[in-house]
RNA sequence: UCCCCUGUAGCUCAAUUGGUAGAGCGAGCGGCUGUUAACCGCUAGGUUGCUGGUUCGAGUCCAGCCGGGGGAGCCA
């Protein structure tokens, strides 16, 4: 009996060896037939990049039914792992059977024939996408990556946090959230005074679906002392960009007994970690996508792990930026002490005027969420963005409010009810220690990883505005 | 939500100043070949997003609607 081997097995060097009867399954990517009285047969089974060569010799029972095959069926071949005689694979397997398992209906309408497709077109297709070069390399790389950041964490003593999906937290805050609720909105029941009574919703109050784990990670935080999010999050805002998604994936690490310089260096160290190993891993797919999708790709991933980032506050990058107006430089947008920096006035920093990734830190308090940490100065707080060539912010973080009466002052300033946040208060009650984290975009890291140009390519199946499809 | 672009065979695009559609790729068939972005030949395939309007005549001009993309804002 032959046993199972899967292509990746097969094409690594040792993986099998010659003369050795195997079995492998999977898809056609193409076949070619030589009235020689053979076929070739391209077989791909996700596990690799490349695709197995197997030769269907013309005596074969089913040999008719071989010549049919299109891209897209499925097969099972079983035969010899023999040295290849043509030119572009070092072996290739010698078929004694393939079977068909199942042939693709109608070859001139199957969606994702082997020619080029636009990315656009693939969306539509995204049950089927996944079957191109690109986008199985896709979908290698986020499972790579995904793996790398657990694993970092992991070594690094870090605890992964299930914050939850459904949150009833008044004080998410950023951004419109998406409301879960089995109310029957055909017959929605009203309070005396006319509202929508959620009292008589699944949960007995208004719910929604999580914009943030960190509130409740703050929570472990503050008991573990090193832990992580890592899961969906949603925004129901209606952007239409390649940088937005309805539903994504985020990580979002909290570190006890920390500051901001601790929390940089997590960002920085845990980067440059979790890129080195997708580059360690997957060099077949990595190449791909410096061949196909984004020339720099490999140079700017390397250059990025080498470099070391430089530390700025944002006074100082206001000044830089002022700087260099003043010597001619343009921008759309003006640059003036206490205005959010705009991506043109990002890149210029981290592209031009330092040349390799940079963090900037303590921005003004007026621009920035209430829990960050009031700085000395009064008027700036301990947030830092990552700012990466090329792709612009990365990372959003900061180091958060440990002082009850400073947090307070910060929640009544901005004008938000206070009870609203009487477990995050509590957190400052009882044995409360600075703090620190950052949140990451898990598509957004996969954009810059990969060059794709697109989120809406980088999670399997996409959610946007008016887009909910599969 | 705002601004710009766009919607023609399965896919990517053509179609001069409005005169009722072509190519490449893909697919099918045949030829050739230890082939590999194969190559050569033939064939099939379109109510030009939808609705209305202007016109003798609309893929082409106008309006509305629907879809797609890019940018901005928001952010991750």
């Amino acid at each position: 009996m032959a046993t199972h081997v899967s292509v990746k097995q097969c094409l690594a060097p040792g993986g099998v060896d010659l003369g050795q009867t195997i079995m492998v399954q999977g898809w056609v990517r193409t076949r070619r037939d030589s009235k020689a009285g053979l076929s070739f047969i391209q077989v791909h089974d996700g596990t690799c990049f490349d695709a197995v060569q197997v030769v269907a010799p013309g005596d074969l029972d089913n040999y008719e039914d071989i010549v049919r095959l299109t891209t897209g069926a499925s097969v099972r071949c079983i035969g010899t792992v023999v040295e290849s005689k043509g030119k572009g694979q070092s072996v290739e397997i010698k078929a004694d059977a393939v079977d068909v398992i199942g042939h693709v209906e109608d070859p001139d309408t199957y969606p994702v024939p082997a020619k080029r497709h636009t990315f656009e077109y693939l969306r539509e297709q995204a049950h089927l996408r996944v079957r191109t070069n690109t986008f199985s390399a896709i979908a290698r790389v986020r499972h790579c990556l995904s793996q790398a950041i657990h694993r970092y964490f992991h070594e690094n003593g870090f605890y992964w946090v299930h914050t939850p999906i459904i949150t009833g937290s008044d004080c998410e805050g950023a951004g419109e959230m998406f409301r879960v609720s089995t109310l029957d909105l055909a017959n929605v029941p009203r309070t005396p005074e006319g509202d929508v009574d959620y009292a008589e919703d699944f949960f007995g109050k208004e719910t929604n679906l999580t914009v943030s784990g960190q509130l409740n990670v703050e929570s472990y935080c503050l008991a573990l002392s090193k832990v992580y999010t890592f899961g969906p999050t949603f925004r129901a805002e209606n952007s239409n960009t390649s940088r937005h998604l309805a539903e994504f994936w985020m990580i979002e690490p909290e570190i006890a007994f920390a500051d901001l310089a601790d929390d940089a260096d997590l960002a920085e160290d845990f980067l440059k970690s979790i890129l080195r190993t997708l580059l360690e891993e997957l060099p077949d797919d990595m190449a791909f996508f410096q061949q196909r999708i984004d020339k720099t790709c490999i140079d700017r991933l390397t250059t990025f792990i080498d470099a070391s980032f430089e530390r700025m506050t944002y006074t100082d990058a206001i000044a830089a930026l002022e700087q260099a107006v003043a010597k001619g430089e343009q921008f759309e947008f003006p640059v003036s002490w206490g205005m959010d920096l705009q991506s043109e006035h990002e890149r210029w920093l981290t592209e031009t005027h330092v040349g390799r990734p940079i963090v900037v830190m303590d921005y003004p308090k007026d621009i920035k969420a209430f829990y960050m940490r009031m700085n000395d100065d009064g008027r700036t707080v301990a947030a830092m963005d990552v700012l990466a060539p090329g792709i612009g912010e990365i990372i959003g973080g900061s180091q958060r409010e440990e002082r009850l009466d400073v947090l307070d002052a910060r929640i009544n300033e901005m004008g938000l009810e206070i009870d609203d946040y009487w477990w995050y208060r509590d957190l400052r009650k009882y044995g409360t220690v600075p703090h620190a984290g950052f949140g990451l975009g898990f598509e957004r890291t996969m954009a810059f990883a990969t060059g794709m140009a697109n989120v809406r390519d980088l999670i399997p199946f996409p959610r946007t505005p008016r887009t909910a499809r599969f």
